[in-house]
DNA sequence: TCCAGTTTCAATCAAAATCATTCACTTTCT
DNA sequence: AGAAAGTGAATGATTTTGATTGAAACTGGA
């Protein structure tokens, strides 16, 4: 076994276990002591692990942030995103704005030939390694909290841009239309509702009824809405009215 | 077998298992210990491959391509990253071009309030969680291999953005200049020598000497270059005429 | 607290693996 | 034929490895 090969193997069992002991190590890689001394040595110089006595701890990345929120998605948000991902076809053009649901459907997209324009850092870390996607970040300043690129550079980016669909996740929906929580994330999703021919929304059923600060458009901008089975029979009245087509994901 | 052939065949097993041994590439193609040797320096010379004690392995984005935690960034390019972090002063704006040398220079800046300008898909990951970091991302189309956005809307987005610094790494550097493999990347950083008004070049000793397809500018463009200890007297002397402050990481 | 027993560590060394270099031989092209 | 380039084997140098050793750091009981 190689040298680099067999620092990596630790490396993956370290970040696996968070915590391991040397004799583990000797056991599962399968060199002498001596040896995986010496690499927990070097691994710990350039800052890959934090040698402790009597074995190693893995240090995890500050990028990591954002992949936990992957496993606090709920059931309900994963199957909007698998139902709305169903409604985007190979060869198009999509837009995707930031926002946990949203990020949900760019999971389900496996094998698609796609296009994808987007705001948002954690979507893009998702995409940037698939073969079959082409992927357009949309530049500007990015919100830290959310990792999502926003204001006049991205606005005048998206300006230039023109796609099928628009995926975009929302904070609130009332009979007045769509909010969000942020006055520059609305300025920007406006542009992007401005940039697509079709807009999907995608939300859990929670957010219907619940307005925030900001409002982005009225409901009948919207031409699809994709939502788990919590909704209301009165809320299906209301989407329906409005012309837009209620999609239901179970 | 033709040379061309064999070592096509070497690459071919190199991507399919990631690592291999001499020995093994011994076994499977057929040629003397002496020729598999000298086309594994001959691959690695063209950047094809890394060579590594006791066999090689590929480069390319045979995983999922830039995954900074898998890949660990060498002693020398931390050293580097470290000492050309230290260039950078609390309040500035500062660019930064992709490139793993450039990455590394990104994991220094702790503490530092700064404004931070960059097309690269894995420092913008790195930073978007700090809190004294106001963090603007170049948009444009993400290149898949290294996560840097390049081309048009990348060059566009630059063409209003001002910067005090550019930290920037270099495929190679001979005496006319400055080298990338890729000329979309070239034309992004020639932009982003226009947005900066001080131009700092990262880069460890083994790019000195070493050309690749796209020229990107005239080594007098340059006005620091941080580089290891490995340098040679020559290249000492050739920066120094050209008017470029040397910075060595030791 | 102290002590004895245990675990872990750093340093050292010889064996093994790998490497760079050299050289004689073959092939290819002029 | 003769030069140039490629190949494979042999050589000694270098690096890596695994075992050994005594020192240092932990552990639990008195």
């Amino acid at each position: 076994m190689l040298v680099d090969q067999r620092r990596d193997s630790i490396l993956e069992i370290a970040e696996s276990k968070g915590y391991i002991s040397l004799q583990q190590l000797v056991d599962e890689v399968g060199a002498s002591e001596s040896t995986i001394r010496r690499d927990l040595e070097y691994l710990d110089r350039i800052g890959q692990l934090k040698r402790t006595r009597g074995g190693a701890a893995y240090i995890g990345d500050s990028l990591t942030g954002f992949d936990d929120r992957r496993s606090r998605a709920t059931e309900e948000k994963q199957r909007i995103g698998r139902k709305a991902a169903e409604l985007i076809e190979s060869g198009e053009t999509v837009l995707f704005d930031g926002g946990t649901t949203t990020l949900e459907v760019t999971r389900y997209l496996n094998g698609k030939t796609l296009q994808v324009v987007t705001n948002s850092l954690p979507a893009a870390n998702l995409l940037v390694g698939a073969s079959n996607i082409e992927l357009i970040f949309l530049g500007g300043y990015v919100y830290p909290k959310t990792g999502v690129a926003l204001g006049s550079l991205t606005v005048e980016a998206l300006k230039g841009v023109h796609a099928r669909r628009l995926v975009m996740s929302v904070g609130g929906i009332t009979e007045a239309g769509l909010f969000n929580s942020n006055s520059l994330l609305v300025e920007t999703e406006r542009q992007m509702m401005e940039a697509a021919d079709e807009v999907i929304v995608v939300a859990d059923s929670g957010k219907l009824g619940h307005s925030e600060l900001a409002h982005l458009c009225p409901l009948d901008r919207v031409d699809r809405l994709v939502v788990d089975s919590g909704i209301t029979e009165e809320w299906r009245r209301i989407v329906k009215e409005h012309g837009i087509e209620l999609i239901i994901a179970t």
